[in-house]
DNA sequence: ATAGGGTTAG
């Protein structure tokens, strides 16, 4: 009888160490499944108290963001320590829920656990957009208070976090940097990534050549430096004096040569360099795509599929964005069949992407379908779809579409009302267009930007209510820009107002000196008024100052094949069959009583 | 700590 307390016991021992040993990695999981079944036995066998399996399973479900069970997880604990804390911060900071992580660091303190080195930098990393920089702040001072600043680790995530918030942040990243009693190599890497994403290359390399020592992380940086600012012979200087250069160096000089438009240079490092991945892969994709190469970009994808890489979401959404931009329909199904062969279902922000690119590229009913099928949506879904709508004449749809929007508890922001006010002008509702404009910061507390004059600049100018358009340039809080003067030259140019036009003018060649497209509007305005000595003397200014219009181009996807053509375009081996057969659809038009338009 | 990533007026 006295054998039987002690044979269980080791039973019960056992079972743990048996779960120990298959939960040694289980922070590690992705699979929902696994993950599920192995909570299932641990409270099976009671064991959802034990401090030792439960942050494991809390970073299990972060990784696949099941925010709602890692924190039921939590829940459970009755006293948590503050590696559970911890945990859950990390969870929350990965799954994008910055003020959850605030939230669990409050509770917290008022739970009389004392945060640690490793508390700070997981907050630190909450906190990055320029609203969080008084959160960034906040822990700063937190740090300072308990001179946690002995450990390295933590200043080095601040001047990270910092440098994520703006030129405000950049500065504060600064300041922290001086004062830095200790520096290593990551606290140099840090700052010179944040002067990066300022836009101060200058000071970065400054500070780069102050180094100490230099790793790869730190010359890829200052390299991508150069890239951001589009200086690719700085960044080709540097590349060759590199003393080793890795992917991430090869790629970066590739998006660099994308991103001028060297598609040759571009492809040539592309062929050349000795690892390519996923990133390298979408890089030159996108900047074939984003050229309208179709055929390049086609041709890689299927390489590239074909190599055995599989797209991420990253890749996928980067390829989509660029479909969208230069209306590249077949290269963007293709990614959704790939997608479709691959997934069940998409994240929000891959659909939104789909949707996005779909919109764009006028294949409404496809868009729809996406958007309709979506198990989650947000602002993003209904702003794309919107405005897909509004900029291919369905303006009616588009408003419908904002009221549907609204009943299903979405708060719209900022971009919603771009679409909303671009959809009134392009169908004409005036009236309409004014409410909104009107309820958008008495409603919705949304103060308008330079966009939103834009819109609401082109809907009255368009409608014929030019005084009306420009009284609004006047009472503007801010400069107006380019776009706005050009709005409104379009605007004289649709109603005649030559007087009008000439004001505009002066503004905007103050702003675009250079810009061909503002002279030949110009010359268009005093053509349409008969005014023909103005557009002579127009025609030698723009000798003179050497500006040339190059003429608009439409293009047509045939075959997976761009082909782009001018006004008396003679370019193509067989322009003479072509102009025969306009000329035969001009004359069967002509024949049903279409009266062209002559502009000479 | 370094490369790609959804919605933004003419």
């Amino acid at each position: 009888m006295l054998i039987s307390a002690p044979i269980r016991a080791p039973t019960w021992i056992s079972r743990r160490r048996l779960l120990e040993e298959k939960l040694s990695d289980l922070h590690k999981w992705t699979n929902l499944k696994h993950v599920k079944q192995v909570h299932a036995q641990i409270y099976k066998a009671n064991l959802f108290q034990d401090l030792y399996v439960a942050p494991k399973l809390i970073s299990a479900f972060s990784l696949c963001h099941q925010m709602v069970l890692a924190v039921s997880v939590f829940n459970q604990i009755q006293e948590p320590n503050v590696h559970l804390y911890n945990t859950l911060i990390r969870a929350h900071v990965h799954n994008s829920q910055p003020s959850q992580a605030f939230a669990t660091f409050f509770q917290m303190l008022s739970d009389g656990v004392s945060p640690d080195n490793f508390t700070y930098p997981f907050l630190v990393k909450a906190c990055s957009g320029e609203s969080w920089f008084p959160m960034v702040q906040m822990v700063h001072a937190h740090v300072e208070k308990f001179g946690f600043f002995s450990d390295i680790f933590v200043p080095n995530s601040l001047i990270d976090s910092y440098s994520k918030c703006g030129f405000v942040g950049v500065n504060a990243a600064r300041k922290l940097f001086m004062v830095m009693g200790e520096r290593d190599i990551v606290s140099w890497n840090s700052m010179i990534g944040g002067l990066v994403k300022a836009g101060v290359v200058g000071e970065a390399r400054k500070l780069f050549d102050e180094m100490p020592e230099r790793d790869a992380v730190s010359w890829n940086t200052i390299l991508d430096g150069y890239v951001k600012a589009e200086e690719m012979k700085m960044a080709f200087e540097l590349f060759e004096k590199m003393p080793e250069r890795n992917v991430v160096s090869w790629s970066t000089m590739v998006l660099g040569y994308c991103k001028v438009g060297d598609m040759d240079m571009a492809r040539m490092l592309f062929d050349k360099m000795p690892v390519k991945n996923l990133v390298t892969w979408t890089i030159i994709i996108s900047g074939y795509a984003k050229k309208g190469l179709t055929k390049e970009a086609i041709g890689l994808y299927d390489r590239m599929e074909k190599a055995g890489l599989k797209s991420d979401d990253g890749a996928v959404i980067s390829i989509l964005a660029a479909c969208a931009e230069s209306g590249l329909l077949g290269l963007g199904e293709k990614v959704h069949a790939s997608i479709n062969r691959t997934k069940f279902k998409c994240s929000t922000l891959v659909s939104n992407a789909l949707v996005d690119m779909y919109a764009k590229c006028g294949s409404l009913d496809k868009a729809y379908s996406v958007f309709n099928g979506m198990a989650r949506r947000d602002v993003v879904s209904w702003n794309a779809m919107l405005q897909g709508l509004g900029m291919h004449g369905h303006g009616e749809e588009a408003l419908q579409l904002f009221s549907r929007m609204k009943q299903d508890g979405f708060v719209p922001d900022k971009v919603t009302f771009i679409g909303v006010l671009c959809a009134c002008t392009h169908a004409g509702f005036v009236e309409e267009g004014r409410q909104y404009f009107y309820a958008m910061e008495r409603d919705y507390r949304i103060v308008p930007e330079v966009e939103h004059y834009g819109c609401m600049i082109d809907l009255l100018g368009r409608g014929g209510h030019l005084k009306e358009a420009f009284r609004l340039v006047r009472s503007m809080p801010m400069e107006p820009n380019a776009i706005i003067w050009g709005t409104l030259l379009g605007a004289c140019r649709m109603h005649n107002a030559v007087d009008l036009a000439g004001e505009v003018v002066d503004h905007l060649v103050k702003l675009e000196p250079s810009d061909p497209g503002n002279f030949s509007l110009l010359s268009n305005i005093y053509a349409a008024a008969g005014d023909w000595d103005s557009v002579s003397k127009l025609r030698l200014q723009m000798r003179r100052t050497g500006i040339q219009k190059p003429s608009g181009a439409s293009s047509i996807e045939v075959n997976d094949e761009v082909h782009e053509f001018t006004v008396l375009d003679k370019s193509h081996p067989r322009s003479d069959k072509i102009y025969q057969m306009i000329n035969r659809l001009v004359q069967d038009l002509k024949e049903v009583g279409y009266v062209p338009k002559a502009y000479q």
